[in-house]
DNA sequence: GTCTATACGATGATAGAC
DNA sequence: GTCTATCATCGTATAGAC
């Protein structure tokens, strides 16, 4: 092929414009001239815009996605091995905690931590679909982990903790830049590393909260 | 003129395709369509799309935050008066519950608690400025209010909170219907003031939740 | 197999007739 | 105030060059 990385450019470039403007404001033609390439090289390649965006995704939430199994199962497996029950915030960790670092710089996903952010405020967009699907595994057995973490809790009542928590996780996933009411006094520069405890300060103690 | 509330129709048949499917997929001919009039009637009336969207939303949204910004002080001037300092739940609730009730079937305003949500997930969009414009003066009260019920955190501390708290109630205000992970045994049909106190439970124990 | 040029129907928006 | 005509731009599809 004489272009090797046809397919890398446009999915950078749709990736990049998706997570700025948002999946319908963007045109395929800003796409492809911001990838250098053919109008038609889209649904070349990808099939639609729609197939394109799922693309986009599919690249980065997998191997995210492994990350977070992985050190969910980790902890699952330590404290098993020592008899006790795995706290609730660190189960919390292994969700939130590779999500946000992907927020340091030079981590290329950046963009991508603001395009999730979007797609979970699109409860009928096509794209929540093909998130739900690759978040499903993971979701389960987060879910089993907080209810060994919080047995006391209902199953009802968890499943809505749960949901206020992720709520609260997409809601600075989107957040980079301020659009909100900030105060004067208020920084909101904070290094990822603080911004992962302040987040679990506030997540866990909603889990846990007594009724 | 002859069609005198022709300009409510085409308001609520907008405020209906806007929160069912979006701001930017929805378009201005399907809204004409379900409110009987011309396509030009949206551009004569409002001047644009995007100003359409300024009105639905302004529509509903003076109204409720009235409510709100009352209940607030009626309960700041009550607990001063007993000198007191007011509950950070208490608080919260005088946002909260005007909100969801919202909700209430026969409330008429169901497709805008939708709508309201998906503005807050759009950072870049075009009715977030708008949106911010008119909460402005609440969310500087509110945060006053949560100040003085929580001494102990820095208003950083209590920025990111708020930031957090506001997160998860956008996000239960997008998701009527069941779009994430719903395991068998729980039923998310809860009634609104029931889902006001399980809210309530999750957000104050994080707001108050120590560092 | 890859890529380009081009065309089609639908969209948001506007100008001008009535 | 209302409506028709018109425009640039959108996602998509296809024919054909290399």
């Amino acid at each position: 092929m004489s272009q090797p990385d046809t397919k890398q450019r446009i999915l950078c470039a749709a990736e990049h414009f998706f997570a700025r403007d948002g999946y319908h404001p963007t045109s395929l033609r800003s796409i492809t001239t911001e990838a250098k390439v053919n109008l038609a090289a889209v649904n070349y390649h990808f099939g639609s815009k729609e197939s394109l965006l799922e693309a986009v995704i599919e690249r980065r939430l997998n191997p995210l996605n492994e990350i977070r199994l992985g050190q969910l199962e980790a902890l699952l497996e330590k404290t098993e091995r020592a008899g006790e029950t795995p706290m609730c915030r660190e189960v919390l960790r292994t969700f939130v905690e590779p999500t946000l670092c992907l927020r340091l710089h030079g981590s290329d996903s950046e963009d991508f931590v603001a395009l999730i952010g979007r797609i979970l405020a699109e409860p009928r967009g096509v794209a929540m679909t093909i998130f739900m699907n690759h978040m499903e595994p993971l979701m389960n057995r987060l879910f089993q982990a907080l209810a060994l973490s919080l047995p006391e809790w209902s199953r009802q009542t968890l499943f809505w903790r749960v949901h206020f928590a992720f709520g609260s996780l997409s809601h600075i996933m989107r957040c980079h830049e301020r659009h909100s009411i900030v105060p004067d006094d208020v920084n909101i520069d904070v290094p990822v590393d603080d911004l992962v405890d302040i987040f679990l300060d506030f997540a866990t103690a909603g889990m846990e909260a007594t009724q």
